[in-house]
DNA sequence: ACGTTTGCGCTTTAGC
DNA sequence: GCTAAAGCGCAAACGT
């Protein structure tokens, strides 16, 4: 077996793992729009729900910016 | 328990479900571009390898098409 | 003077138009980025600073969501 | 006043002088981007302009790497 | 100077 | 089919 063809084929395992992993994505994102079909099909509107999730997200965010600001001004003021 | 509660406890039941889709999807996001980042410190460099794999799926795509109006024929037709 | 040299021109105005956008884009960029040096040198620290506006942004933002949502429930409920 | 009250008000100046420019910023993408949907409107492929602009662009900084080039030699032989 | 990391713009996809 | 939004890739900026 000649390097190029070693070369070759570790390229074409890394491809076809990402590849796998793109289904596995897809896979989760119909899922997600399954859910979202479901809840609309319950009375709920899909547009409320993700400005809901998007506002929740936004909180998170932050919420974890702040606590990186603090940890920030910590360090600059020598505080460990 | 009244019925508005009943209703909102199905909503956050749904809101979550889907955060938590959403956090896997994440999860698989990450993996790929671990994978990315492990072919790269192979030497590969990822940039052509989205365009490998872009083509890839492009001709998978057509291949799916291919197939969905052999089928739609073969419904036509009374084959199956 | 033909269709075609008539639209040519048209185009090229239009092109044109958007690169010097972009040219005043970038002078803006720029004196962003003398701001974060100008407080730099009088000892501030720019990372900090990014973050503090990257959160002034993030409240807004949020803030501007919450009303979306309230406007969105709004209609709705047939509220105008 | 004391010290860190002058520091603090001269982080707001900052801060604030920053996020005005960013909103500037913003301005001017939004004329780029009504620009394109102008075009757009008359017919005109967006996505192929970005194109074309990008390619101007380019041909430019390559221009102006060679100004830069020339400027180098000039200073080295104490030309200006 | 390089590598890492974050922010910005584009592309594509989902909803209307 | 179009508009709007979310995800992705790229590039610039920071730290080492």
């Amino acid at each position: 077996m000649t390097d190029a063809t070693t070369t070759d084929q570790q390229l074409r395992l890394f491809i076809e793992a990402i590849e796998r992993l793109n289904s596995e994505k897809q896979g989760v994102q119909e899922d997600i729009q399954g859910k979202f079909a479901e809840a609309k099909s319950q009375g709920y509107d899909p547009k409320i729900m993700r400005q809901i999730i998007k506002l929740r997200s936004l909180d998170r965010q932050a919420r974890l910016e702040q606590e990186m600001l603090l940890e920030t001004y910590k360090c600059n003021l020598g505080i460990d």
